[in-house]
DNA sequence: ACAACATATTCGCCTAGGCGTATATATTGG
DNA sequence: CCAATATATACGCCTAGGCGAATATGTTGT
């Protein structure tokens, strides 16, 4: 049975796909979580760091992302690095890419956003 | 009392203005409104025969988007005429153009849009 | 003033999802 | 195995906001 010529299909996304990235978008501190994994793969711990939020609800909210499949996370030893997730189709990357320059400018996800490159920039193994 | 040099000062948004944006879009009726409403100005009347909803449905997610200063109306005749509101900040204006492409490519939502396209086209008199 | 049409709002009901607190569940080092 | 650390989940509570149905408000033509 023959496939398609593209290997990965690009998924066709209807609106319920492009409501469910919006509402990904649709509460502040998960705005500005996006906005600090723009900055590359964190862990729990730093984005509590950072964000100055409890545990538990930034857990919660990291739980809805991934529901939402906009951020993947892999556990590392004690720690579950958490990343935006690949673009699944054309769409959710416009998007992304959209966010990214959204977030530019707004000063408290300006600082956010560069401490969570500082915290990225002392890779790997500081956590 | 001196002013800022600039005549219309550009708002500068926090994170609360950004996700305000975001809620607008996060519902798959608003979206599809604030879709057509990317063809042109339309009336209400418009819009619900168009999405085929209920008339007291559009009207409240109307209001809604009005409250979140995404779209704008004028009263002609009997006709509440809808538009997209002029962006306030960049970060608005950023959001509207990411928003417009990614709306292309959605069938659903490409339909819709020239349905209300045509109806724009039909000008003024026709509604 | 009245009928007809266009639009907005209210009401009651229901679900999603926010929060804080407490409590699982991993994982690792002793 | 135990304590410590990192993360996730559950619980109870509360608000925003969705819907349909009914109703109010505005506007126009006769």
């Amino acid at each position: 049975m023959p496939r398609s010529l593209t290997a990965l299909p690009i998924a066709r996304p209807g609106v319920s796909d492009l409501d469910t990235l919006f509402k990904g978008f649709a509460d502040p501190i998960r705005i500005r979580i996006l906005n600090l994994l723009a900055a590359g793969e964190l862990c729990v711990c730093d984005i509590v760091r950072i964000l100055e939020l409890p545990q538990p609800t930034v857990s919660r909210h990291l739980a809805y992302l991934r529901r939402m499949e906009l951020v993947e996370a892999t556990r590392v030893a004690k720690f579950a690095h958490y990343r935006l997730s690949a673009p699944e189709h054309e769409v959710h990357a416009n998007l992304m890419a959209c966010v990214r320059s959204c977030f530019v400018g707004i000063p408290s996800l300006d600082a956010e956003r560069r401490a969570a490159a500082e915290c990225v920039a002392r890779t790997a193994s500081a956590c």
